[in-house]
DNA sequence: TTGACGCGTAAGAAAATTCTTACACATTAT
DNA sequence: ATAATGTGTAAGAATTTTCTTACGCGTCAA
């Protein structure tokens, strides 16, 4: 038996959601326009109730929002819930920064002197 | 049937590497210095073999590397892979900055003149 | 040499993911 | 009223993920 999984009831998680290729992109787009589901559909070679269903995983995650104008819905970005990602790259982006300027003294210190 | 997934045989997908919360973790653990299986171990309540396997996949994305040290194999972080995340968000970033700074100049406009 | 230690991998189970087709339901156009 | 549009959701299948236990193999210590 394995007890597994029971995946953070807390809140959708946005890593989880912007694991998949196809859920970036959808992000992509919106960052021009609101879209509808069809418009969307467009770009990619999979079916509308598979864009569907990936737009749910992103309104879940609150990485979307949707409005309806009369038969359609649209979808918007909402770039602010990207931030936790945002915020947890930025450790690792001053580490490799440090590597870069360790680097740079280093080097400095050779050839002066 | 349902010809489906195919996963980017390209390179293994560090956005994938890091949908899961344990594998972020062990990257944050591996930030202050490189540690064994055995160590990281500790900080999990998963069986020692399951945190090898995620290890493997952060092998696979090129988020870490292995060095043997006799019996034990000790792990080390490279974020530079983690570069592509970084360049991803960088453009919703300005989008989310864009909507501070247009807020700003629509707020200055109001009170002087 | 014998054990104990550190680790990877195999095998298998439980769940989650990700698609597809089929349908049901509004809304808009004829 | 009817038909066409735009969507969500249900049902089901193929795959992948993620764990666990059981083993096997090198390495270090007695």
């Amino acid at each position: 038996m394995a007890i597994q999984s029971q995946k953070g009831d807390g809140g959708p998680d946005v890593f989880d959601a912007i694991s998949h290729p196809a859920r970036r992109r959808m992000l992509d787009l919106l960052c021009e326009s609101e879209r509808s589901v069809t418009a969307l559909t467009g770009n990619f070679q999979m079916s509308r109730p598979a864009v569907s269903q990936h737009l749910r995983v992103l309104l879940q995650a609150g990485l979307v929002t949707e409005q309806r104008h009369g038969r359609e819905r649209r979808y918007r970005l909402v770039p602010e819930r990207l931030r936790p990602v945002r915020e947890w790259i930025a450790r690792y982006e001053l580490f490799w920064d440090d590597r870069f300027r360790r680097l740079q003294n280093h080097l400095s210190r050779q050839s002066p002197k």
